[in-house]
DNA sequence: AATTGCGGGGATT
DNA sequence: AATCCCCGCAATT
């Protein structure tokens, strides 16, 4: 990383690839801004407007909570992994269990040892953490200046895509309602669930976002100055 | 009740 | 000093 790092001469850099790193201390500014990436993964960086809504909450479609890092001007964060079934099992579907891990930890540590959504398996769920940096979960950092909004990942993630935010949220409002408390070691079954809730993979998604056409962006390119 | 960001503080290298 | 983590707090949703 680095360059444009001169102490004297930090204005001039040759007008093409101009490269940046999130902790550089002058920071380029850019004519062109990316469009959200919602499912980064490895090394990557983005340069988002400042309107961008989902840039301003520093969202991502993995599970990310904040991380102390003691720099107020760079936010970062760090992936939670996925929610598993501890057996591995296999929905009607075909599809896998693996759900959004809670950013809480009060909410996280409520969900591990719940049964299986899947109705037909025993299992419990279980957190697969992230490791996919250097050992420690994948971090993502962010950064403002008042004309754009940087992002910055480092790391592969070594587990399975959480389900979407939206549909966690979805579900969590089904779901929580009334009686709350299900313990891992108690036979009270709460699968009120009116439906199924595999499907979790594109009922409604398709309206407002392409999950898939952007993914394919090989990186960043024709955006800097 | 959960999310988000802040920041103190501990452990390690 | 840097990095990573855990924890509690407060504002917000």
């Amino acid at each position: 990383m680095v360059v444009l790092e001169a102490p004297t001469e930090s204005k001039m850099a040759p007008p093409h690839h101009f490269d940046w790193d999130i902790n550089d201390t002058n920071i380029p500014k850019v004519s062109e801004f990316d469009p959200f990436v919602e499912w980064t993964d490895g090394h990557c960086r983005f340069v988002y407007p400042v309107e961008q809504e989902e840039a301003k909450r520093h969202s991502s479609g993995w599970a990310m909570r904040n991380t102390n890092n003691h720099n107020v001007n760079i936010l970062k964060k760090s992936c939670l992994g996925v929610l598993m079934c501890s057996l591995r099992c296999t929905l009607d579907g075909g599809a896998k269990v693996h759900l959004r891990p809670a950013i809480c930890d009060k909410a996280r540590k409520k969900q591990q040892g719940r049964p299986c959504p899947n109705k037909s398996c025993s299992g419990r769920l279980e957190v697969m953490q992230c490791r996919g940096h250097c050992g420690y979960p994948v971090t993502h950092f962010w950064r403002h200046t008042e004309h754009a909004i940087f992002f910055q990942a480092k790391g592969v993630h070594d587990h399975p895509r959480p389900e979407a935010k939206s549909t966690a949220e979805a579900r969590r409002s089904l779901t929580g309602r009334g009686l709350t408390s299900t313990l891992p070691g108690q036979t009270s079954h709460r699968s009120l669930h009116p439906r199924p809730l595999h499907h979790h993979h594109n009922p409604r998604i398709s309206g407002n976002k392409r999950p898939f056409l952007l993914l394919s962006l090989p990186r960043p390119l024709g955006r800097v100055f």
